[in-house]
DNA sequence: TTGTACGCGTTATCAG
DNA sequence: CTGATAACGCGTACAA
């Protein structure tokens, strides 16, 4: 027979309740708890033991009133969320970061900042609701993030826009050298009428690797005149396509700007006849899942994006320890993945 | 000239210190936050003056401290992160969740209970950190969250496990209605020999609409022992379609439990020289971007992934407010969409 | 090494 | 309607 309210949650214990329990100050206790090691052996024997009998667990809000620190950071992303999470490189980055975060202490807060960027997401950010942030995303509208800067740390997963200056921290690939590595291999290859399909130049994964392929086709005297852009989705790759063979149709090879676009490439190509790699080669970037699962296996530019995740959530980690020396950046390597498409 | 503190962070203006600004007290100043309406109108003026002079923000610490809440909910993910991340369906879900909640004042804590489920996760979500919890996952495995349940409310996505007794709260769709319908418009265009790829056989999503099938073939007279399993990803599916084929090459109409699954079928048809639908007919499920993305647009059964994932977020705020007669379970339609496939 | 006592920024209960 | 003032649970100088 339940009077009154509805749902009566049990109370948690506190430390107050474990010091009793253990005959100590709540002080002892709040220093076992943290690991402080001028705590004699035998007390912390008895309070753990309490700890343990009671089921205690910190409770997170006061602890982040008197310590200043919430032990939380945030993962922004101002991208469209569902080509987001639609995009399996962005899906291996969040994978990294978790896992990094497993082995912490700290927790991730999901900030989409699609419809209202400026206000909600600035407010939440510069209300001390996280220690740090994690930003994510291709895109090159982040200013609103610049005055954030100077209140927490920030971590980018590619480089950020030029207004953030040299102090920002991110994580990146050479996108430059890594589309040469592509474009050089379908030269390798004998191909020689080579077209590309390309991020949106508003983006610096989509400019570096547009430029690493102009580069590669300049130093090897053939013209990059046959490019489209397209904004890192399928179907935008697919229109891309098209486009490029209503002007060109005798192109041999392609280097697309990810898998999740070459894909889309594939598709054009097979429902008008064209044999991957026989009449037109493709090399793709990223290496996600896509890659392998793709209609012709791709050869790609792999990047470890997981591990990527992984170094970002680790650069803020020690971004928020105080350590002084973290270096500003973190470019990781790009390998030639070589498989069916070219 | 920066002495000591490598970052110093401009701190937060208080309460307080907007109590002082407009000459009232604290208390007014939390009334005029919180909206108290017993407030005279000019006070309400004068502080909120002072608010926007100073920028103030609430400190969520510590208003969780005193109010025993802490306006946020967990995202509960107990899949495999990346496969997670990799289904359309899951984005779409996480969409509508984030847009419900963005328009509450509640923010998303991303739970990855993949590695040690009953530890952490169990942890986190049992010490008073979040409000309430959504839970999407296909899985059956979310028996560590039955105690969890009577601490905070819970929401899931999809039909939990039997473990839950009649009290859990869930948004799904009627799967077996679905299969039904899908099923049916196989037969409806003729199709007499079909068969299956299924989800996951400990999967509620799984098991129903494989139930669906066999239904539908029982009313008809027609044998359903085509049936291969898979587990909801595109590679597993590719590898039942495999099986499928070697068993019963005569197939003319097969449903797929998931559109990211019929996208691995269809691979494998094309590679060994089936024409779709002409020799064989694919109806799947979700309607997600893979469906229209598809090498050939996939018919499929359509479940309003966005609106569930809304509508879960709704429900568990609706809980969260102590509304006495939240419905336990909001069965949303689904619907036949015809596109090429079948 | 351990305990005492104060402060973290809000909410909520009382008087007034 | 407004203002003191006591919690909320924990960290941490400071004292012992």
């Amino acid at each position: 027979m339940t009077t009154g309210t509805r749902q009566t949650r049990p109370a948690q214990p506190t430390l107050e309740l474990v010091a009793e329990a253990a005959g100590v100050s709540r002080a002892t206790v709040s220093r076992v708890v943290n690991g402080s090691t001028k705590v004699s052996p035998e007390i912390v024997a008895v309070v753990t033991a309490a700890i343990e009998r009671l089921n205690y667990v910190p409770n997170r809000a006061a602890r982040s009133l008197a310590s200043r620190q919430t032990q939380a950071v945030a993962l922004v992303v101002p991208e469209d969320i569902t080509r987001f999470f639609g995009d399996p490189y962005f899906a291996a980055i969040v994978q990294g970061i978790t896992r990094r975060l497993d082995e912490s202490q700290y927790i991730l807060n999901l900030l989409v900042a699609s419809s209202d960027p400026s206000h909600k997401t600035m407010r939440y950010l510069r209300s001390g609701n996280v220690d740090g942030a994690l930003v994510v995303s291709h895109h090159t509208r982040d200013e609103f993030l610049t005055d954030i800067e100077s209140l927490i740390p920030l971590v980018f997963g590619g480089r950020p826009s030029v207004n953030f200056g040299p102090n920002t921290y991110y994580v990146d690939v050479d996108n430059v050298a890594g589309a040469q590595t592509g474009t050089q291999h379908l030269l390798d290859i004998g191909r020689r009428r080579l077209g590309s399909i390309t991020g949106p130049i508003d983006m610096p994964a989509g400019i570096d690797r547009f430029t690493g392929f102009q580069k590669t086709l300049e130093q090897a005297g053939l013209p990059a005149d046959a490019v489209e852009h397209a904004d890192f989705t399928a179907v935008s790759a697919a229109a891309a396509m098209r486009r490029l063979l209503e002007r060109r149709s005798d192109l041999d090879g392609i280097f697309v700007a990810s898998d999740l676009m070459a894909t889309g490439a594939l598709d054009v190509l097979r429902e008008q006849g064209y044999a991957v790699p026989d009449d037109i080669a493709i090399v793709a970037f990223d290496d996600s899942p896509a890659a392998i699962g793709a209609a012709v296996p791709l050869t790609t530019i792999s990047q470890p994006s997981a591990e990527m995740g992984f170094a970002m959530a680790d650069m803020l980690l020690r971004l928020l320890t105080g350590d002084p020396d973290v270096p500003h950046r973190n470019i990781m390597p790009t390998q030639l993945i070589q498989r069916a498409s070219a």
